[in-house]
RNA sequence: GGUCGGGUAGCUCAGCUGGAUAGAGCAACAGCCUUCUAAGCUGUGGGUCAUGAGUUCGAAUCUCAUCCUGAUCACCA
């Protein structure tokens, strides 16, 4: 195969255009001139080119030169077959031996739409999830893991070494108020003993702790003191705090209450993490980074680039930048948040040849991103200046925004078991899990939940806020992703039975002329590969999700309206069965850079 | 108040490196076992693209201003 012929039908013809103007009109004719989109449905045609660039060029109307181009090319060009011109618009039909080829070519590949990545290719690492361990996760950190691991598969499958992290916050005082309303209130109550997921045991003590701070909290107003005094004097705050300055000296029964529970936690999480389907290459705790950051600090202070106060702290000063000044280190010596990242950026770069950095953090936390970019460059990290902060708004519910203390935070866990489990009962209703075993139907219905979940959320531009339906996201109708789910189940319902009627499905060249819908329904199919490029560039899994969504309406437009005709030609048969099987093709890839399984029955 | 997002159909969202009459889904209404599997398909109605100006052959898209809305502006993480 030729190179040439794998390219992308609107990059060849591109070049044909320049060529032609050039020598239609004796002008140079730059790349970004040429412009391409897609025909509109109402005319003929499978690529339109707009010519409104070139008539100044041409000193005609647009018309006229719409017209001598497009004669031009019709000419000279045997992928043209046809043209017609309305306004400033030259539609182009491309003769079907082109699409024909582009088929088979799609076909015959095996990683359709993936670049591989060797050696030479960017390492990127990616940080997603950051959870912390007082509590379990919440559909905030659903957002976060699914966008993370759908941004590290399209990162993947265009070219890149991708490492997957994860930065854990294990330490703080949150995790303090935990294991002390543990130990005053938990009466050594374990998941064991509970029956309940580690994680969810600790939360659960973490609300204690709340609600036991609350009551001192109340008790001390009542004997007149204010609510800011009271807040830094009950008791309980009091001894959370002594806690963590134990912890910190290292104090060895603090030490191991931390371990155990942070030890119930983790087995809680990756319960979860397995149960959404993402994974990491490597975790960081801060446990072991957060003190890490103080030797750069200093070598920035050595070099000029950060400041000292006269008390002691230290200080980069970001004016130039139009920013404020940035604390780095207390008076007392010890690292804020900021430091933290600098430190765990340190270590990372130590253990990764990285070329790139991406975070995948909230967008409450733009700013600090932005601070920490500029600090990072300062220091001399390579990747520190162009760190990308992949940001991305808040989960809201129709009622509103979620409160942990009003209770409307919805559980991971407990969402992931309510989309499974209705995804199950919609499939026994339908009678679809028949002839099934327990195993598969309870394979189906797992990625039929998962992925009506995951299609909602990632379906969404990132950078919006969102709000999250329960109802309408286990609504399988519309641009769900079970809906795409199911197209891909009847199309290899087709395949398996056009296969036991020994039909092949591999010969195209079958001389058959496209219609209209046809090569629409293979240009959605060829553009996926730069749609993945797009993507990549932009970071968008929702870019993927509406061209998936967009590319499984037109085949089933496509498959309607062919029954219709009931025309049952071989060659028709035929090509309805190539594009069957690129389509599944296409699909399959798509959802899988969301990290969407796709059943062959459901 | 400063900085950064967002404002498109009743609702949830696409479209944004400027291009043709603004696109889906949900909801409403009318039809369909016509396909491979009705988790589906077809059709109808539904819009001042927040507002106003500017840039030009052309603006939802770019620029400026205004309004509304969210985030942030900690020696919290």
């Amino acid at each position: 195969m030729i190179e040439s012929d794998k390219m992308n039908i609107e990059q060849k013809l591109t070049g044909i255009v320049i060529n032609a103007i050039q020598n239609l009109y004796q002008v140079e004719v730059q790349e970004s001139q040429v412009q391409f989109q897609k025909t509109k449905k109402e005319f003929e045609g499978d690529i339109t080119l707009v010519v409104f660039p070139f008539v100044k060029a041409a000193r005609k109307s647009p018309e006229q030169a719409g017209e001598e181009i497009g004669q031009y090319l019709q000419q000279h060009e045997p992928i043209i077959s046809k043209f017609n011109v309305i306004k400033g618009f030259l539609n182009l039909s491309i003769a079907s031996s082109y699409w024909i080829d582009l088929l088979n070519d799609i076909q015959s590949q095996t990683e359709f739409g993936t670049k591989t990545a060797d050696e030479n290719s960017e390492m990127v690492m990616i940080e997603y999830s950051s959870p912390n361990t007082n509590k379990p996760l919440h559909l905030g950190h659903i957002r976060n893991n699914l966008l993370g691991f759908s941004l590290s598969e399209i990162m993947k499958a265009n070219g890149y070494n991708v490492v997957k992290t994860n930065i854990v916050n294990d330490r703080g005082i949150h995790i303090c108020k935990s294991m002390l309303a543990w130990q005053k209130y938990g009466k050594g109550e374990t998941p064991e003993s509970s029956g309940m997921k580690g994680d969810h045991l600790v939360g659960k003590y973490y609300v204690v702790f709340d609600k036991e701070y609350k009551a001192e909290i109340k008790t001390l107003m009542e004997q007149g003191q204010s609510e800011d005094d009271a807040k830094k004097n009950a008791p309980l705050m009091i001894e959370a705090q002594e806690m963590l300055r134990k912890w910190e000296a290292g104090d060895t029964e603090v030490y191991e209450l931390w371990s155990t529970m942070n030890g119930w936690v983790y087995k809680g999480f990756d319960e979860t993490y397995k149960k959404l389907g993402v994974n990491f290459d490597c975790i960081y705790y801060e446990s072991e980074t957060y003190l890490l950051g103080k030797e750069k600090v200093e070598e920035g202070l050595a070099k000029g680039v950060l400041y000292k106060r006269e008390d002691g702290s230290v200080w980069a000063d970001l004016t130039t930048e139009g920013l404020d000044e940035k604390l780095l280190l207390r008076a007392d010596g010890t690292s804020v948040y900021m430091t933290q990242d600098i430190g765990t950026a340190k270590l990372r770069y130590d253990n990764y040849p990285i070329d790139k950095m991406v975070y995948v953090v909230g967008n409450e936390q733009n700013y600090h991103f932005q601070v920490l970019s500029i600090i990072l460059d300062k220091l001399g990290f390579k990747w520190g200046k162009d760190l990308v902060h992949f940001s991305y708004g808040m989960v809201e519910l129709p009622e509103g925004k979620m409160k942990s203390r009003e209770g409307t935070v919805v559980d991971a866990d407990d969402l992931v078991d309510e989309m499974v489990g209705t995804a199950r009962e919609t499939s026994e209703e339908l009678g679809k899990l028949e002839g099934c075993t327990p195993e598969e139907a309870g394979n189906i219905a797992r990625m039929v939940g998962l992925g009506a979940l995951k299609y909602f959320i990632l379906k969404v531009d990132p950078r919006k806020n969102m709000t999250f339906n329960p109802k309408e996201s286990i609504d399988f109708n519309g641009n769900t992703g079970p809906f795409i789910q199911y197209t891909h189940a009847r199309i290899k319902s087709v395949l398996r039975k056009a296969a036991e009627q020994g039909i092949k499905i591999t010969t195209t060249d079958t001389a058959c002329e496209l219609s209209e819908k046809e090569t629409g329904l293979i240009q959605l199919i060829a553009e996926f590969p730069n749609i993945v490029e797009a993507a990549g560039k932009e970071y968008s899994p929702s870019v993927i999700a509406n061209y998936v969504y967009e590319l499984v309406k037109e085949y089933n437009q496509f498959y309607h309206d062919f029954s219709i005709l009931k025309e049952e030609n071989e060659a028709v048969k035929n090509m309805r069965l190539i594009l069957s099987a690129n389509t599944a093709k296409v699909i399959k890839t798509g959802m899988g850079l969301l990290g969407i399984d796709v059943p062959e029955r459901m």
